[in-house]
DNA sequence: GTCTATAAGTAGATAGAC
DNA sequence: GTCTATCTACTTATAGAC
């Protein structure tokens, strides 16, 4: 399977995916007609045959390269930090991968979010299993903050992680860049993040 | 048009609404057979009709009606709250309002955050106006504590109400009652969202 | 590789009995 | 008020030409 960014659409295929992407995200999972996918990618609805062997098999790939994407993105942009990088830093960091490649990719990321819930049991457990990669990571930064003292002692963890990745999620869904930049939601989820979880400073 | 709670179901007409939303909030707009809702319901599908004029019709009051419940179960947290609550008491009872009428009412909230995004232009507007209401209440909420200053001056007041009302519709995504109580979730995203938000104490 | 034509299935909606 | 029977429209998927 193909593992490069999705929308770049070098070949055909990735330009099926991209459009099933988009009328996924706008459509949900029963809504998305087989010639509306074709139309956006600029063919008809038999060539899409040609690439994939059923409308099922092309939608489950659009939902497992969307997150295995986000997961990717976010876990470089945290191989890439120093290793002097406090854990505040790291979820800080992880915010920011988050909210990028989400609002790049945002169709993938709102094909992901908003029909995750909504396929049918056989797409279901590929999906969940990119998924649970993807908040184990999250789970990991977590701990590592919990552990050394930097996020309170008193949080629930899992539901913290739950409640921040939603926020983060959530953007694809209203943000559209007519009212403010990608930059701007970012510096704003990481002070909300960082408060949010940050122990309080311990008298000296 | 009835405002009275949804789920309680005392009428035939209030049964298909409750029914209708449950479909919706699992299968999705496009993907809520009119049959599945007779089904839930327990009658048959023309019996619908009997009711309301079409499937679109049905599906548009259940998401106004689940989303106005939600702005009346919070305005009226906070109406009844003291008028010597702080700006931050007001938003953490806002905060608990949300989920509980969420996390209860929850077919119909997965309802309206899962698919008013889905809906076909004519269903928009009236959707679309609920949810402005709702948002202008958490508006004030936030611009109060922003002049009263127990808001950190430098955030972004509308990123900051999009990012905390998604953590929150997101929690009616994950939550399901296996792993803690409603009251468990709404004490961490108080927490997350009190710390998140709160300028830091000022000097002596 | 992509098309036109078409088969087979399923949905919303209506007619009309009870 | 709720049902059975049925009409019409639309969708996925295949066959087979180019």
């Amino acid at each position: 399977m193909d593992t490069s960014k999705p929308e770049q659409g070098n070949g055909t295929r990735d330009r099926i995916l991209a459009a099933a992407a988009t009328v996924l995200a706008r459509e949900g999972y029963a809504g998305t007609r087989l010639t509306d996918i074709a139309q956006h990618a600029e063919l008809r609805a038999p060539a899409v045959y040609y690439y994939f062997s059923s409308r099922e098999e092309l939608i489950g790939e659009v939902m497992v390269v969307g997150q295995r994407w986000v997961r990717t993105h976010v876990s470089e942009a945290l191989a890439a930090l120093p290793s002097e990088a406090t854990s505040l830093d790291r979820i800080e960091t992880a915010v920011e991968a988050h909210l990028r490649v989400e609002l790049e990719l945002s169709d993938f990321a709102r094909a992901v979010t908003r029909n995750s819930g909504q396929l049918p049991p056989d797409l279901r457990a590929p999906v969940a299993a990119e998924s649970a990669l993807y908040h184990s990571i999250w789970r990991e930064l977590l701990e590592a903050g919990h552990a050394d003292g930097s996020i309170r002692a008193d949080l629930d963890l899992r539901t913290a992680r739950m409640l921040v990745i939603g926020a983060l999620n959530w953007a694809a869904e209203w943000w559209n860049g007519e009212r403010g930049t990608v930059g701007e939601v970012i510096g704003t989820a990481q002070a909300l993040v960082r408060h949010g979880l940050a122990a309080p400073p311990r008298p000296a």
